[in-house]
DNA sequence: CGACTTAGGTTTTAAGGTCT
DNA sequence: AGACCTTAAAACCTAAGTCG
């Protein structure tokens, strides 16, 4: 499944010079992106690309399966003394779903019940925030003092600041967008498409169009099972698009034709 | 800009295992 | 020796394509 992952990423066109992580960069703030970006592209480059090879190879899991040792809040969260750093965020993970602690304005921040609070200190915690937050509590079996595990990496501190102060606000612009433009206005459609809808509706948004060709695709089951993305015409969608099979994002493309230009 | 779709990459953290 | 990969979680974001 991963190794699929992989080659349908190369197959979009995911640059490996590290486009990706500048994009991902871009939410945070621009300051502290430069050292950072030269540190995430470097690596990520590499990871990415040896991870295609890899990948295949490699199944058999690292040290994350290895036991550690839990602080006392984290053994009174789980009810055992150790465990795999993996087990543990998975507890947590449905720990929170149980609870229904994700703030439902931001999926990704978890408010901090008493128990939790009593773990991480805080109110509410981003995911990515907790994730850090655990290594507090998650210490190496054959260390007998609570040291917590040695934090290498100190630049990575500000790659989480940055994540901090990033957030949502680009997100939420990004919703709180809306309203309309002319995009939804009805354009006048081709006899064929009136027919293929059969509504007798002779005029349509683009994506009223679009999302009433998906309803048909998915009420006859035409996905290819193998990818999804991929949409093996029936006899109708044959004599409307005349092709056997086109892929869906290029919906919009082939609906071009059924469109009629008002001025035309 | 935004309507619509799906797949999948990315983000965080840890340290041991594996590969070069 | 050192670089890189592995695990878990969920949400977000991006990709193509078109249009005024």
């Amino acid at each position: 499944m991963k190794k699929m992952m992989q080659m349908k990423a190369t197959e979009i066109g995911y640059e490996e010079d590290g486009e990706t992580a500048h994009i991902k960069t871009e939410e945070g703030e621009d300051d502290e992106e430069e050292e950072d970006e030269e540190d995430s592209n470097e690596k990520g480059t590499a990871k990415r690309g040896s991870k295609k090879q890899n990948k295949e190879s490699k199944k058999r899991g690292g040290g994350f399966c290895k036991l550690c040792r839990l602080s006392p809040q984290l053994q009174k969260f789980t009810g055992v003394p150790e465990l795999a750093r993996t087990e543990v965020v998975k507890q947590l993970w449905s720990y929170i779903r149980e609870k229904n602690l994700q703030d439902p304005s931001n999926r990704r921040n978890i408010i901090c019940d008493d128990t939790l609070h009593a773990l991480f200190g805080v109110d509410s915690i981003n995911m990515f925030q907790m994730n850090k937050a655990l290594a507090k509590h998650i210490w190496p079996l054959d260390l007998d003092d609570a040291a917590p595990v040695k934090s290498t990496q100190k630049e990575k501190q500000r790659k989480q600041e940055r994540e901090e102060d990033s957030d949502d606000p680009k997100r939420k612009k990004k919703r709180q967008k809306g309203g309309n433009s002319g995009f939804l206005a009805p354009l006048p459609l081709s006899d064929a498409l009136v027919k293929f809808f059969g509504t007798g509706e002779s005029a349509l948004s683009r994506a009223d169009v679009v999302k009433r060709i998906w309803e048909y695709i998915k009420q006859n089951n035409l996905q290819d099972p193998s990818d999804k993305r991929r949409i093996i015409c029936d006899k109708k969608l044959k004599e409307l698009f005349d092709i056997d099979s086109f892929n869906g994002f290029t919906v919009s493309k082939l609906l071009t034709t059924h469109f009629k230009k008002a001025e035309q």
